[in-house]
DNA sequence: ATAAACCATAACGTAACGTTAATGTCAAGA
DNA sequence: TCTTGACATTAACGTTACGTTATGGTTTAT
């Protein structure tokens, strides 16, 4: 074969030239996205010298991620909105690079606690109870709530040591969290009810509430907007979710 | 049903506690990743109280990218150093970020050329052949080659317009790159060999080289380490792969 | 003439489920 | 008791973008 100024390229060479594989232009034959300009009486491809930068805008496109249906979409009808749709495309890999990120912070995390530096979810939910803000709570209770009540469990917190407090914040985010995921379960499903058993326990550390006292809390979560926003920072349906599951909770044992 | 504290979950509310669907929690089953604690005479499974905990351990790992199968050798043998395996898929994810913070960049700059403003590829090799470095080549050139032809090489591509030697350097580029891309198929192959060809054609822009100063072209790009650099910065192979195929070239031609 | 290199189609395999389809089981209300 | 509806089961095909044989015909070089 000798070079003539125009050029068919047989599979080999355009795959080699291009990179991909012979599979590779099988394929997008078959589904139509780059099909040889003839086929000889013998049944082999002749791709046209075009076909060469073609192939390379597809590569290109599969490069920046984009499924081969929506390549064929670019390519084949030439009035397609390349940048619309790149910009699309812009959106979702950034939107991946954020994902990734934060996969890559939660690894490095979870190594630094399995290396036994660091300690996760300690946090949470029962921050919101850390000595400062008991303080600050407890002077403005005192006005709505029983102010015997706002006291002993005030006492009884402060008498706990610092690996109480610990055990018992502990405590109280594994209740929240039973609860929270049994949210898609209903109110009256079994473990909702198990989690609020377990928080009614973990409020013993407090004090011992009554049954109409329960219910007082589970609005206080609901009104109190530093307690719903606290509530709100696991998830937004918590609070209320609990309202109804305290109140099942209530009336059946009533 | 009432809750007794010890509980059996069925598919339907362990796939729901978790936010997976029944048919993962059979397939995960099927693959003996997470089998039910015993199954009823009925058929039915029956999950044990930790499988909760486990699935979502399972998750986890699939949220961070493992493979079912590397979970599955990280849940099923405790012993198994889940350190180690963290730490190498943080390397892949760490490259994972890089490359798409690559692709974002791509894209943006497929975008700005789309909009018109901004040109792609207008720099690479060619920007070697840029005034400046002309200027400089020059003074040196004329002690290694005949002054006569760096001379008139020098006249005739100042007696050029901006627009002239922007399409001259595209020109050049795209002769680069169409040897570049048959590398892979060898300097004798009709590709490199039609490479060649244009080369040739693109170097009358400045003179025209008799045969055996097309070979003495190609020693310079080996020889010189400023033009190998460029040459390197477009492919590390580019420059002795030219050698080759001008030498057949050359022959051919003789 | 024969081997090496190249061409073709056909068909199965991959990962991790989604999606019917066909059928069986169970608790609750009329 | 019957029916309905929610739930359970297995079986099997569909998805993406090819990789990987298997089998057999064609071209090219020696």
């Amino acid at each position: 074969m000798v070079y003539d100024g125009r050029m068919a390229y047989t599979v080999k060479r355009l795959a080699t030239l291009a990179g991909v594989s012979i599979r590779t232009l099988h394929y997008y034959d078959e589904i139509g996205l780059l099909k040889p300009e003839s086929v000889r009486p013998n049944g082999y491809r002749e791709y046209a010298d075009e076909s060469l930068l073609k192939l390379q805008q597809i590569r290109f496109y599969r490069e920046l991620g984009l499924s081969l249906g929506q390549i064929k979409a670019i390519v084949t009808r030439p009035d397609f909105d390349a940048l619309s749709a790149l910009e699309s495309h812009r959106q979702a890999l950034q939107g991946q690079v954020e994902r990734l990120g934060r996969l890559l912070r939660t690894v490095d995390d979870t190594i630094l606690h399995l290396k036994g530096r660091k300690e996760m979810d300690r946090k949470q939910l029962f921050e919101a109870f850390s000595e400062e803000q008991q303080e600050q709570y407890a002077k403005e209770a005192e006005q709505m709530y029983d102010p015997e009540i706002v006291r002993a469990s005030q006492k009884k917190w402060k008498s706990y040591t610092a690996a109480d407090k610990q055990r018992i914040g502990d405590e109280g985010n594994a209740a929240y969290q039973a609860i929270v995921a049994a949210i898609p379960l209903g109110p009256s499903s079994p473990e909702a009810q198990a989690g609020v058993e377990r928080w009614r326990r973990h409020m013993d550390s407090f004090w011992t509430p009554g049954l109409e006292q329960l219910l007082g809390l589970a609005e206080l979560y609901n009104n109190d907007p530093r307690f719903k926003a606290n509530f709100d920072k696991v998830d937004p349906r918590l609070a209320e979710f609990m309202r109804a599951a305290v109140t099942i909770y209530v009336e059946r044992k009533k």
